[in-house]
DNA sequence: ACCTGAACACCGTTCAAGT
DNA sequence: ACCTGAACACCGTTCAAGT
């Protein structure tokens, strides 16, 4: 009985949607935390009720899990090409740069479980370039693993996860292999250890940095 | 008025303490998962009521952290010795073991915002042992955060977090140098540069990659 | 000093009811 | 089809009261 207040003179010119429960929860984390990222609360940024939401969104891992999703996407692809380093490089630099705008949804990238589609199709890109560049499956796939920060260092690897989640069962039944078609192509190709993946990546980093200790050089040092 | 029950009579022999409190928050997690660690089970488990765990922890934050720290400490420390590399290696894998068993713990080191004295202590140990092996500050400094894994990749590293936390507050005034000797010595000798840090790191596993393509050597790949 | 019962101010989510 | 109000089953945490 209340007369329409601005929000919902918005909400009627801006019908709400799915995206646009998403933008607002970006929006909400990115101003006021994550921890402040509450059913009502985003049901106050969208001019609805928080009771609303679960018509466009599903839950709230769902919200969490779609917001990410959106910033993931928003990534630049950059394309595969012979020098593989460079555009490596490139496509680790443009996500580091997203995430550094959004650092909750690094953490949220980090710590949940399981993977989505859009990080899926991240790593799918990032296997391309390697592929593209002349890289074996088995190492495109190591490179994979190791470039993926939910892997490196202590964190376990998403493939022995308890539950692999909805995408990569996709991916090993075939029903969504077509979503990721660069790790669908590697996965046969390859053997998966766990352990061997994790060793490989300390000596890559160990090597360097033994080459920097001979020759006394260290990149991030810009003084001398 | 309830006769005394089976868990009062354990706790009358072992009275509850901050230690207690944590290894049962180790177990809870360990055996249901880090959801179901509420301060109500966490009482439960203790055999008292929720409410008075409050007056061996601060509160549930500092549940969660000084489980970890727990955890932690119990990792295995390297001594520093000649061959640097395998001193790393050794250390890496201790810690790495110890996150294999208890994954929730891996989750919230990463996750968790700030720093606690147990991990800094690792971090310290890791650069002593770089150090002991003839390594420059700047390359000490450089490779603790290359292996720090809350650095690598999308997440932000912790030196630029907003708050840094009472630790890290605590090395950079003084009042806690001596817990953290290796850090307080390289401290003054290095210039940090977060950017050039993720660069260097990048480039490392670059070079490592390219040279494996080349070779057509893949550690991980035992099959051939 | 340590523990408790009841209560407070929140959560995410449901459900029947409205339009 | 979309939104709402009230309610449910939880949280972490406080506080006065017990021993």
């Amino acid at each position: 009985v209340a007369p329409p207040t601005r929000s919902r003179i918005a909400r009627d010119r801006h019908p709400l949607t799915r995206e646009r429960v998403l933008r607002a929860a970006i929006a909400v984390a990115d101003a006021e935390g994550i921890d402040a990222l509450t059913m009502r609360r985003l049901g106050q940024a969208t001019g609805v009720e928080a009771m609303s939401l679960y018509h466009h969104v599903a839950n709230k891992e769902d919200v969490l899990g779609g917001a990410v999703d959106l910033l993931i996407d928003e990534i630049p692809a950059i394309a595969p090409r012979p020098d593989w380093q460079s555009a490596l490089r490139e496509q680790a630099m443009a996500g580091r740069a997203q995430f550094t705008l959004h650092p909750w949804a690094a953490q949220l990238l980090i710590a949940r479980t399981p993977p989505r589609r859009a990080y899926l199709q991240y790593l799918d890109r990032v296997t391309g370039i390697m592929l593209a560049g002349g890289c074996s499956y088995q190492l495109a796939h190591t490179a994979m693993h190791v470039l993926d920060t939910r892997v490196f260092g202590f964190s376990g690897e998403f493939v022995t996860m308890p539950d692999l989640g909805p995408e990569i069962a996709g991916i090993l039944d075939g029903s969504k292999a077509h979503l990721y078609p660069h790790i669908r192509e590697t996965l046969g190709e390859i053997v998966h250890d766990e352990d061997a993946e994790f060793a490989f990546a300390l000596d890559l980093l160990l090597e360097g940095l033994e080459s920097r200790r001979l020759s006394g050089a260290v990149a991030a040092d810009r003084s001398d």
